[in-house]
DNA sequence: GGAGAATATCACAATATCGTCATATTCTGG
DNA sequence: CCAGAATATGACGATATTGTGATATTCTCC
């Protein structure tokens, strides 16, 4: 198996848009229909749904249906460990540059 | 702070790469030059160079010249954790879906 | 200082992703 | 069954990313 870096590469790159990432902080609150997330995220109702489209595709999060609506809920909880650790490292990394900024 | 998922999304990009993540994982076993990451990398210099500037500008790796090289090391334990915390979930992932066709 | 190794940058065609608008699908209540 | 709400899909121009080939920069050794 030597196309795990490519593996690798397709999840972060299903990470690597602002309104995916939004969305799946939503979700890490605890599931939400499609109306809940439009309501607490600034895009178009088509837009949404293709992002959550590609998350469900790259199985960051499931969908049930539920009468009229669709519910979106985390398909792992890992995810929020991945963010939590991610938000660390950034402000950790903000953090950096600034004191270099300090220092010159 | 309104712009935090942006900065996620830069960050999860930042990994959304065979080739990065790649060099990310050679990268962990410890510090190469740019000379041996080439030989272990099916890629051209150039383009190896540009993906490495990339890792580079999004805080992944630092580097630092020695003689007539540049020595490449991870800038952050972290990035290990987070390649094995995706490794692992993908493989559950895959796990799932096999046992999906399984049933059906 | 010049040749050549090691690395970085530039320019650019090929491809992929983004975001919008229009339209389709699936459900509910009457 | 029909109207309308909720969600998904399709088409497509705009923008970004990829990967290559050519060239620039920085270093070492003679």
């Amino acid at each position: 198996m030597r196309d795990i870096p490519r593996f690798k590469a397709e999840f972060f790159k299903a990470l690597g848009h602002p309104l995916r990432i939004r969305i799946l902080e939503l979700l890490v609150e605890g599931e939400r229909s499609v109306a809940e997330l439009l309501a607490d995220v600034e895009a178009e109702q088509s837009h949404l749904s293709q992002q959550l489209g590609i998350l469900r595709r790259a199985g960051f999060v499931v969908s049930r249906r539920e009468g009229a609506s669709v519910i979106y809920m985390l398909a792992d909880e890992r995810i929020a460990e991945l963010l939590s650790v991610s938000r660390q490292m950034l402000l950790d990394m903000l953090t950096a540059s600034r004191d270099e900024l300090q220092v010159s």
